[in-house]
DNA sequence: AATAATTTTTAGATTTACCTAAAAATAAAA
DNA sequence: TTTTATTTTTAGGTAAATCTAAAAATTATT
């Protein structure tokens, strides 16, 4: 039985694991708003539990275990969020920090009738993956905005980045998931980016391209 | 902003207020399973922060701050009852444990909005009210079932214990809520009372009549 | 009212998750 | 390959919530 803190930080390093393989204390202490001098403490704590390896100087990984239990709190997160957003109306802005207390209730009955209740939804408000009760996820093939080129179209189908003004922009713009884009234009000087969506006409800047994600039809 | 376990202070005051006036140390201990010794820890705690008045050896009592923040949890924890059983289809045995934890999701949001996915619901699955979000509970007539005399009849409407034994007992017995009974008659011997209910006899003891709760169609 | 029993509080420790400041290891630059 | 910069760890300490054991206050009993 782990913490709330001990979950935390598994679903934390969970998270950088994607990008990296060692995940490194300092990473680690900007994403728990903490000091590294902490992080230290901890990983020491999660190593000798047996929920990640640990060499020192040379940061963590985590163990099955460890990996389950982040897996748990992310399908979790996820599950919730649908929930929020679904059943009580919240918008995909407004989701994460409610989301992030919920994910720690621990009854198992609770998330496996809540999946069911729910549809059993295969993705989160923002297109994230959400495993299913055996931890496996359903393979998606995302690409981002950013790489398309000209001419090239595709189906938003989530977003890499959750912040609350992030996601309002989006929204203003119309680009919510489901939503059918073409690349129509790459602007050569800034690298942003014209799309055509609903006959309509928008201009992106590369930094909101790039935290969009398409399930792309196919080039051109 | 309080902790967790302070919340779960105020609650436990709360419900043993309803009782005594002034709430002893010794019993706070009992229901916060925990010693005396931190139980006066955390009043003089409490008591710093305005949440309760606190005169030494002479017991607690809630100040209006601390008895809205004690009614925001009950609220919470009711609503979230209500959630398990009418949309996750948990008995009304099986929820005490689950809802014990999510009263402590801070989101107000979160709450009013459940609250109206819900439909407004008045009262828990155990038949407790619900106060509204201005904290006011509507206003019940119970009685309890063992005050009740041969031939009178009533509508059961409410438990006053929620443990999981009792409440299968009960489910076994068919008296859930909301079901008719009728008095048919009182053993002299040992207390127990013989109901009528959907046209079946059924004997439940004394200690089984006390906690069961009726509103009553008056006597006879 | 004096004694006994109970309740409550104090004193001093422990554990968890933090912190700062300084030392040690590793990585990058001259 | 030294020197410098960065990262990580150690050492020592703090605050929250708990504990045990013993002292003090209150209540009950003779």
């Amino acid at each position: 039985m782990q913490s709330y803190t001990e979950e935390n930080y598994l679903k934390i390093i969970y998270h950088l694991a994607e990008k990296t393989t060692n995940v490194q204390t300092n990473a680690i202490a900007e994403q728990m708003q903490t000091k590294p001098a902490s992080v230290t403490d901890m990983i020491k704590k999660l190593a000798e539990k047996g929920l990640i390896d640990y060499v020192k100087y040379q940061g963590v990984t985590l163990t099955e275990t460890g990996k389950n239990t982040a897996i748990d709190i992310v399908r979790k997160h996820r599950l919730w969020e649908v929930f929020l957003v679904d059943k009580l109306n919240f918008k995909w802005d407004e989701v994460h920090d409610v989301a992030e207390e919920l994910e720690h209730i621990k009854s198992v009955e609770l998330i496996e009738r809540l999946d069911e209740f729910l549809g059993f939804p295969r993705a989160d408000p923002h297109g994230d993956p959400i495993p299913d009760k055996n931890r496996r996820f359903a393979k998606t093939q995302f690409i981002k905005l950013i790489e398309l080129k000209t001419g090239d179209s595709g189906t938003i189908t989530g977003v890499s980045q959750h912040s609350s003004p992030f996601l309002k922009h989006l929204e203003k713009l119309g680009l919510t998931l489901g939503k059918q884009i073409q690349v129509s234009d790459v602007t050569d000087f800034d690298g942003s980016v014209e799309i055509r969506i609903s006959d309509k006409q928008v201009n992106i800047s590369r930094e909101v391209a790039k935290h969009i994600l398409i399930s792309s039809n196919g080039k051109n």
